[in-house]
DNA sequence: CATTATCGTTTCACTCCATGGATTTTTTAT
DNA sequence: ATAAAAAATCCATGGAGTGAAACGATAATG
């Protein structure tokens, strides 16, 4: 535990997360073994939960509780450019048919912040809110391409010198590519979002197996996702001077 | 508070649903002042959240963190029918050109739970995770018109009579409707969502200006909004059969 | 059907950790 | 430059969270 935070949030959290991940009603017994408390602590954390309505104990089995979808639903807004995105991504999805993500950059991190799904059967498989690994994503390395030598100083872990090189490459063409790094047989092309004051703050991309994203490909989607990136800069960018001017 | 509850929790929950509602970067003092707590403590608890992620701080403002995104993703699915009433909702609002809700019904509360908004410069407002009042939206009465006499005293208030009377003509018709009962000038048709156990757990609503949805229309929308309700309801129902049989 | 095992829930004495008033540092406004 | 306000830090205090143990309910077993 880090120093200065107050214990009971952390364990609170470190319940939270647990049922999250595994996506189904758990008893006490379970949690308390598999976060290593006490039953007795786990269950009266369970029960303040329920009071929040940040859990739901259903006859003694415990799920997540409606609350975090208020709170996720503030968060969106306040990241600014989701819902304006959306739009742009539902049609990125009906013109490639594959898998596009958003996504956005907090603190040295990297997290899905939407996402539409190809309608094929065989598809790339994410989780809304889960944490990304920057470097090996499209999305990633066009967010890195738009990063001041301060901001690369931010992250967690050193740029790696492959990625670093491609950075001249990905500013010309606007967007990203990925054959493959992060998957075998998946190919992503991505592209930055970047904020009114010139920051980015997210991006977009589209992803698919590489026998329906074959190279002749990666020029079109990759004009299509960074003309998406730009058209949601610019919204976000002239919505921002329109409240500051009124 | 209520008995038994973990005062940190419930306070670090006052303050996350306090800048959730504000929806904008606030500081220590002010956050302090609305929930009425002292600076030092806010501070604190602001501090254990950062470390969750559950809230950033960016120079001193504090606003909600991607850790709630990853929550509600999770709720979402573990809801069971979000994913799968997804692209109906899509396609109901493509065909009404509406604003369409998806509503989960929680131990005695109803909450929004996704929303599609009408391309119309002038539509309904409403705010993802937050609670409705179930007895006067469309999709709250076509609820409870399918609920047990035991499920309707589970509900912290008593059903008003007028709302019991209409039961019957919601059941036979398939969708309930409210003129402009909710809120005046906007009409509204919703649908029941039944989960394979038969346990009436969610709705669907289509929801319009009266100008825009005459009484001549309520008919052709309703027949939409339950023909959704009725896709969905065996898309859960066939798919739990699947896991059970497997 | 009795027995055992397991799980959710409750209890309570202990103690440690969250508390909040006061202080210092930083930022913003004048 | 100076003042004002807000963020961040400090620390003695006591009440709030803790967890071992007990309880009651339910499911599994022989």
């Amino acid at each position: 535990m880090e120093k200065g935070t107050i214990r009971v949030l952390s364990r609170a959290f470190s319940i939270m997360t647990y049922i999250a991940r595994e996506k189904r009603p758990l008893g006490v017994t379970e949690i308390a073994s598999a976060v290593s408390l006490p039953k007795a602590t786990v269950y009266r954390i369970l029960d303040s939960l329920e009071a929040e309505r940040a859990v739901l104990n259903r006859g003694g089995e415990y799920e997540l509780g409606p609350v975090t979808l208020f709170l996720a639903d503030a968060y969106r807004s306040q990241v600014g450019f989701a819902e304006v995105a959306r739009p742009h991504l539902l049609s990125l999805r009906n013109e490639t048919k594959e898998t596009v993500h958003l996504f956005v950059y907090e603190k040295g991190e990297f997290y899905y912040l939407d996402k539409i799904e190809s309608p094929y059967q065989v598809r790339m498989h994410s989780r809304i809110g889960g944490r990304a690994s920057i470097f090996r994503l499209s999305a990633g390395k066009a967010l890195l391409a738009r990063f001041s030598a301060e901001e690369l100083k931010e992250l967690h872990e050193p740029v790696p010198p492959e990625v670093v090189r491609e950075f001249s490459d990905i500013l010309t063409r606007g967007y990203a590519v990925d054959d493959e790094q992060n998957e075998q047989g998946l190919r992503c092309v991505g592209a930055a979002i970047i904020d009114s004051r010139g920051r980015p703050r997210g991006a977009v991309s589209v992803s698919a197996p590489v026998y329906r994203f074959p190279p002749e490909l990666v020029e079109r989607y990759g004009k299509l996702v960074s003309g998406v990136a730009e058209a949601v800069t610019r919204e976000i960018g002239s919505f921002e001077k329109c409240v500051c001017s009124s």
